[in-house]
DNA sequence: GGCTAATAAGCTGTAAAAAA
DNA sequence: TTTTTTACAGCTTATTAGCC
């Protein structure tokens, strides 16, 4: 979608009404050229629309889903200390939280959600890994066996 | 997002310039209230827009991804004969075809790409819960047997 | 009702931004 | 630079739901 050279700035994609920030992964909406998101969408379903305000002339008056290489550079979360220790916490009850504790999640941290889902995937993934090495070491240290199946 | 009870028809998601029918994980892109495919929105990128040509007033002006909710029902693909053998063939000279490949299968049924990705992973499935049913009905067979490990 | 396309959630490997 | 950590694409498995 880089097509035609046309660029555009990554902080004109926000929301008109509410402001925030639109990143790769968010749903967003066009009414009369004004970026909205989700939420506001709903609420100015049937509200008369108001002349376009855009910045960025060339860019997206279009896309469904945003992506990284329409974004140009992928963005990355940088999570604070209290949102890790949140998550961390959550984690150490339980790591496979339900919808329900993402939620809640999402709401502790501000986070967006698949941020939540993409942390405690990535958490557990690391944490196998982990367990996966040690366990190879213990065997290393343990002496040789042998194992026979009779079938 | 049926809020406010609008409907809409479902055979009015269509690229205003392909025709094409938007089903559900499709991208599409709003410009001066004509729903375009993705494709035709780049090749529309410099030109003059045109008048608004909306059948479905109270519906999706919005929306970033079509969702199953959002289109009401689940949209069915219902495979040919013709494609189908095209699949299988394909299949079972290489269950795991690579980006390439699909993208030739792709041109040669006329499928959408998600359509022949589900597939294969489908299929894929399929095959191993065969195979794991024949090899427990094949050890079902054979007398008892048993397992030592020595550590 | 059976078959199978579509969806959802988790896992794996890898890309890429941030940190060290 | 190298390491760590977040994001993503494609996969597997289980479940849901549309046609015949």
């Amino acid at each position: 979608m880089r097509a035609r050279d046309s660029s555009y700035h990554t902080r004109c994609f926000r929301c008109s009404v509410c402001g925030r920030q639109l990143v790769p992964g968010d749903e967003f909406t066009l009414r009369d050229k004004q970026l909205l998101c989700v939420a506001d969408c709903v609420l100015l379903m049937d509200k008369p629309s108001s002349p376009p305000q855009f910045h960025c002339v060339g860019a997206p008056q279009m896309m469904g889903v945003l992506k990284q290489a329409e974004r140009g550079t992928r963005v990355r979360t940088v999570l604070s200390e209290k949102q890790l220790l949140t998550l961390r916490t959550c984690y150490s009850v339980n790591p496979r939280p339900d919808a329900l504790m993402k939620e809640q999640l999402v709401e502790m941290t501000g986070l967006h959600p698949r941020v939540i889902r993409v942390w405690f995937q990535n958490k557990r993934c690391k944490d196998k890994k982990k367990s996966i090495l040690t366990k190879q070491q213990n065997h290393n240290n343990k002496t040789v066996g042998f194992s026979v199946n009779f079938f």
